[in-house]
DNA sequence: CGTGCCAGGTGCCCT
DNA sequence: AGGGCACTTGGCACG
């Protein structure tokens, strides 16, 4: 255990038990893969019963318990507050306590087949790109390209007492125009939102609401003609590179 | 790698390459650890610099890529269409494509400290217990306990304009009433949800509008009493055990 | 710390 | 497939 990582294969319970409580100290990434159940409860409850799973803890308390299929962990505890390894009746239990929000979850293995570890783990750094934010930008920064009018925004992320709605700007005619920004194909939700930060500006004077998203589906569409909003139709990959010029092109133009 | 699980500690480059050949077929549960860097491009894209990751593939496809901290993946990819694994430049490379949604996740490696595998895994089963769904039909089934009134109720999930409605009753004096269940705090869009079903009911009566969660934010509530609907307060565990006897206690309330 | 909302959200169920 | 929505949603940014 004093290398940058270690594995130990086809530990006993007891062996596994005493890995582990060195293990789950905060300095580790560690996974534990074996025969196991679980038992959750504090916002919801569940069980699963016994089976391959692949646990993972990682330094700053993230439990993550995994079953042989499907991208979604079984169980889980984004942080804990409190560990317990144990050993009973030839079972490995392992319980992981919660303060905020109260919950607890228990695992219990009867085999285990490795406990594998990386000490004091180096984090590497992480960009994202093309979020709604970067689109919200795109669209205040050049809405004569992306909406095909000119409009002056003045306000974005404001509080309405129904929500916060994207941004806020005036046309060309002087009405004032409420733009409700989607990353991906919008729904009724997201008319909803736009719905409610219309009714709630406070004025007499005609406010137009615009819903910009890159497709929208033909139920919220409905609902937004109803409700007399408008729509515009926006390319993501088209505002990013307004917004970033080179950046355009990808590999996936090619695949 | 004829055995039901397996361990290789420090391979070298060509070595996990050659392992990850094999062992991504779709049989195996695997993890791989070691120094890498990733690059994501599809619905959205992103870039994550070298550092210390955890890999898991599963069976079925799906790619989740951990960094050293937090429950959220770096990237991960629900499914996969196609992979690939080569060597190029003392580098691992992996990459996974998708279909629909068209997406790729690469990953590379300057240093692998382990690739595990646990093949053939064997799924336990999965419960859950007190969703909204368990709520919904608490509700729908103890009303005088629950909300302090009776209440015949004579749909369940109905389609509207905005929406899918969570209950639709009729109260002691007649009125319809729309019931929108949330088992944590509802939120405004809570109310936005509950606004437009109750708008949407085609009658000229008066259309009751009821809220039903655990709790209330401040905003929510202002929101909700501005446009006349109600709020009932309902615990979850109560509403549990009226479900299913005997499952009111649990190790939480001794914690 | 609560409030609101985005997320490459994912998963489930229905049409 | 698309559509609507819950989720132990998690995570962030803001008051």
């Amino acid at each position: 255990m004093d290398g940058r990582f270690g594995v130990v294969s086809s530990p006993t319970i007891e062996e596994a038990a005493g890995l582990l409580e060195k293990l789950l100290d905060g300095s580790s990434m560690v996974v534990v893969a074996g025969v196991c159940s679980s038992e959750y409860e504090g916002r919801g409850a569940s069980v699963s019963t016994e089976g391959d799973k692949l646990l993972i803890v990682k330094p700053g308390g993230a439990v993550i318990l995994h079953g042989p299929r499907g991208f979604r962990p079984l169980n889980w505890q984004p942080s804990t507050s409190h560990t317990e390894v144990a050993t009973a009746e030839g079972l490995l239990t392992l319980k992981f306590y919660r303060r905020t929000p109260r919950e607890v979850l228990k695992i219990a293995c009867s085999s285990v087949w490795y406990v594998a570890w990386v000490r004091f783990p180096e984090e590497g750094a992480f960009w994202m790109y093309m979020t709604e934010d970067d689109l919200r930008r795109a669209v205040a920064l050049h809405p004569r390209e992306l909406l095909g009018e000119d409009i002056r925004f003045f306000a974005e992320e404001k509080r309405t007492p129904s929500g916060k709605a994207d941004l806020y700007g005036v046309d060309g005619r002087g009405n004032i125009v409420i733009v409700e920004v989607k990353r991906v194909r919008a729904d009724e939700s997201a008319v909803r939102q736009l719905e409610g930060y219309v009714r709630d500006y406070p004025t007499q004077a005609k406010v137009r609401g615009i819903l910009v998203a890159p497709d929208i589906s033909d139920a919220a569409r409905r609902l937004l003609e109803s409700r007399g909003l408008e729509f515009r139709r926006v390319d993501l990959k088209k505002a990013y590179s307004l917004l970033k010029p080179g950046r355009g092109r990808s590999v996936l133009d090619f695949l």
